[in-house]
Formats: structure tokens, C-alpha cells, sequence
DNA sequence: TCAGATCGTTGTAAATATTGAATGTTGTTC
DNA sequence: GAACAACATTCAATATTTACAACGATCTGA
């Protein structure tokens, strides 16, 4: 918890002291760690937690509820996450083909296979975001969300990025080394697999991310170079037999091209 | 179009100049205005929309790329919002009890009744945004969306806030006169129509909104003072006879106070 | 293909936002 | 109930960011 707190520290004083804008660096640090916290918080908390000056977030906090991103509780003084921040994502949500291209997809291949099925976007070369969900009925609700991030290497979507995404090994390897997995694999065993991945088209984690749980992914494209986005199903790994991994990994693979092509279509690939 | 531009930049600038931290206004209008437009942006299109110094604008857009806020294509150096802006919605819906309470209650009244509900959250006193929403399947989609932000009178919901929110009537007629219907009413009617929302407990709009629909809205309390929330029935005027526009009206209501007592009990009331 | 123009990007005075201490306020403990 | 402590908030000095003009790159139209 205290190694989280230096490090968000160190991450927002970098970003600060690059960029020419730090009052929006520290602007989005706060929505994050409102974000992140399960209560409303003060001023002292926020700067104490981020490593800010408090009069500094004072500031920041009053531009963020004055644009309606932060709500302020006058009796308790209190910050928290206002319903603004849901106006943004609907814009960003309406004019996002990959969503709508993909629900069908994902919602077929959901019910046939009994499987729980994300659309994952990759972003910023460090993250990747769920942006598209479809849950099987029978399924107990695993717990991812849209809107969920995670590191762009782990798991089964990691390995599709690191074998398509034309990185250097030396890179790879360092951000390998700060994954976390409830059952790691080294580094070898990994490549190892990433390699199958970059034969197959597709990739598989059986178990290495969360225990039980095996995760299937297919790299989707919207212009040459990196994977942009990526179809994955999960489930819970008894429940998944050899055989079926590897046609669920052929349906995904097909739909993960028929995306590819219409997305590519549209920037006249 | 114009007039709009004037505006936007209007308000931008006062904003800026009052508060200690202009810059977040600023990437806040930014994530605005590219969230409300159909393409993608460059930084002097950007710019002029909002009255920016080019290279402001662009230090703020670099900021926020770096927050994985916006996304920046490289080849054609054009700007969009990017999923980071789904993370904060996720956080916010995560623990927001209004929607958790809300949605059965929604999914049963729009079932029952054949109509589209919607629960909106009043912010700011400026507006009002739709957090939840609930669609009966027989009806075709209305064209509103969970994030959809309108003016806080307007409507239903607006006479409800008349109602029960202890506004100046000065200030009722100015932002009245601001309001855009299809078929407004004259300050005068609304404000009977007013009244009779104070005596009912929920209020009506037959049309004047938007032609040939009806709305039918009742208040929800967090706390006592000014209501945080209201639950909204919209639907096909024509569908809704007059006799069921006032049971809808009494299952509204029972639901939305239901709702405050269960949303007022966490705070103590 | 070339010329023109628009656009994105970089350096440098001046305006100003950030800082740290001081003030008033609230909640808590004895 | 009083003193304390933590908190939110304000204020003046300064390090920083903003704005303007110039540069290089890119696109458009002939």
C-alpha cells in the first residue's frame, strides 16, 4: 500500500515535471484516485495521498467540480466522482465502431461456447481497456468490468501484443519482470508460448493470471502495425476441455479478422 | 452554429479567468468538445472552436494524451477521446447506490407500463444527467442514452425541480427563458403546471418537450433540501391514455419515495 | 510537379499559477 | 465545556506556464 502510494507519487511528479500542462496531470490523478477510492474524500487526504500541495488541490479539486467531473458534499467536504465523467464515456462510446462491430460477435460466441467475452481495447502501449462485454447466461459473473484496465502483458491478450507487436526483446522482458500473475511462468516458458501464439493467431492462458480461470485471445487490427484491440473469452478452466480451447481459439480467430477487415475497410486499408 | 462557438468560448473564458487553475478548465472543454464531435480533431481546428492560443491547446491535448484521456493518431495528427474516459465512468457506476436501487425498480415499472425509464441525476443545479435507464422491449429506442445531459428545468424532471427546489422566481423565469422545446408553454402555464406537480408529487409533460412524446417524472431525495434525482417515464403519446398517465404517475411516485427512504437511510436522515 | 497555403511545432518575454506559511473553522478528546 | 488538533481556506512571493511570433512540415489545387 505505502509502495502503491510512492509510486503513484513518482509516477504524477514525472508526468508533472515533463509536461507543460501539470495542473492536468494532477487534474486526472485525482479523478483516478477518487476514482479508485470507496468513499468521498478531503482535500488533506487527496494531497497527502498524491503528494500535492494542499492548496494546490484545493484549486484542482474547485476546476473539477466546477466542470462537473467532481461533486463536493458542502456539509462533510468531501470529494467524490460526479456523473460528468459518465458524459464523457457515452460520447466516447457513441462514435466507437469497434463496439458495435463487436457486441454481435461477442454475444454469439458467448452463448455458444459458454463462455464470458471481452473487447479489449490497447492503449497507450501500456494498458488495455474492456470496452465491450457479453456475458453467458449460465455463467457466474467473473469479475471484470467495462471500463477495466490492466497491464497490455498479462495474460492471454499479453501474449497476442507481444507476439505481434514488433517490440524489442530487452523491452518486453522489463515489463514482464512487473507483472503480476497468480501463477507466473518464467520468462522462457512464456516466449515460448508467445511464439506458439504468433503461429496459431491466437493465444492462450491456462491458469497463469488467475488461478483456474483460462483466458483465450485473438489481436484485432484497425491499421497495420500493432494490434489495436483484441476479442477474449474466459472461463473457468474445468469447465473448458483441451479440445474445445482450440476451436474456441479458430471461432475467435475468424472473428477477430471479420473485424480486422471492417475496421481496416474504413481507413481504406 | 456560430452563436453556439461565441458561447462555448464565453463561458470557457470566465471560467478561466476566475479560477486558480485554468488549465483543467481548458483540457475539460477540450474532452467536451471532442467528445461532441463526429471526427476526430486537429490542434488549430480545436483552437479556434474554443478560443485557445494554438500552442496552449496543444500542450493541453499532449497532457491529456499522456493521461490516456485522448487518443492521438500519428498519421493524420487529428485528436479524439480515447477509453481512458471509461475507467472513470466504470469507477463512478461502481459505487453509486442510486443505480443499483434504482434499476429493478426501472425494469419493473417499464415492463409493467410499456415504457422507456430513465433515472437522471441532478448536478450542479445546471443539469441533469441520465444514470440509469430501462427499456421496455416492444417500444423503439427513444433517443436518449445512459450519460445524456439536458438543461435542469426542462420537461418533467425540470417541473418536478420547479416543484420541490426551493428556486427565486426571478431565477425560475431566467434559465425558463433559456429553455429550447418543441412546443413551449408560456411561463405562466408551466408554472400552474408547477403547482399542480407541488400537489401531485410528480409531474407531466404531454408533448411540450418534444412533440408526441409524453414524460411523466417524480422527485428522489438524498438528503433533505433540493432533490438529488428523479425517475422519469417516457413514452409515445399516443400510448399513453390520459387515465394511465396518472397511475403511471402514482407507481412513479411510490417508486421514487421508496428510493429516497432507502438512498436517506445511509445518510441518517 | 510545383507553388501556395495551412497546419503542427518550437523558442522566448510577460503574465500568473504554485507554493508555503498564516488564518479561521470544525471536530475530537479529556 | 474547554483546549487541542486536524482541517479547509486565504494570502503574498516566485518559479512556471502561457502567449506570441517564427520555423519547418504537410497538404491542396492548379
Amino acid at each position: 500500500m505505502a509502495a502503491e502510494k510512492l509510486q503513484t507519487s513518482n509516477d504524477l511528479s514525472r508526468a508533472v515535471e515533463v509536461s507543460k500542462a501539470p495542473a492536468i496531470s494532477r487534474a486526472a490523478a485525482v479523478l483516478r484516485l477518487l476514482g479508485k477510492s470507496d468513499t468521498p474524500l478531503g482535500v488533506q487526504g487527496i494531497a497527502r495521498e498524491l503528494g500535492l500541495v494542499p492548496s494546490t488541490c484545493l484549486y484542482v479539486l474547485r476546476a473539477l467540480v466546477a466542470e462537473e467531473l467532481v461533486a463536493f458534499d458542502a456539509d462533510t467536504k468531501r470529494y467524490s466522482l460526479e456523473a460528468g465523467v459518465l458524459t464523457l464515456a457515452r460520447q466516447w462510446l457513441r462514435r466507437n465502431q469497434f463496439n458495435d462491430l463487436a457486441q454481435p460477435l461477442l454475444d454469439r460466441i458467448a452463448h455458444a461456447h459458454d463462455v464470458t467475452m471481452l473487447g479489449v481495447q490497447i492503449v497507450g502501449l501500456e494498458h488495455m481497456v474492456v470496452v465491450v462485454m457479453s456475458q453467458s447466461g449460465q455463467n457466474f459473473q467473473l469479475s471484470t468490468q467495462i471500463g477495466s484496465r490492466f497491464p497490455a502483458l498479462i495474460s492471454a491478450t499479453g501474449r497476442c501484443l507481444a507476439a505481434f507487436g514488433n517490440y524489442r526483446e530487452a523491452e518486453l522482458e522489463a515489463r514482464f519482470a512487473a507483472l503480476r500473475w497468480d501463477e507466473p511462468p518464467t520468462f522462457e516458458v512464456w516466449q515460448e508460448q508467445v511464439a506458439e501464439t504468433r503461429q496459431r493467431g491466437f493465444a492462450v492462458d491456462a491458469g497463469n493470471y488467475i488461478s483456474g480461470v483460462t483466458v483465450v485471445a485473438a489481436p484485432v487490427w484497425k491499421a497495420r502495425g500493432r494490434p489495436s484491440h483484441a476479442l477474449v473469452a474466459t472461463g473457468i478452466g474445468s469447465a473448458l476441455r483441451r479440445g474445445g480451447i482450440d476451436e474456441l481459439g479458430a471461432t475467435l480467430l475468424a472473428a477477430a479478422r471479420t473485424l480486422s477487415e471492417q475496421m481496416g475497410a474504413e481507413v481504406g486499408r
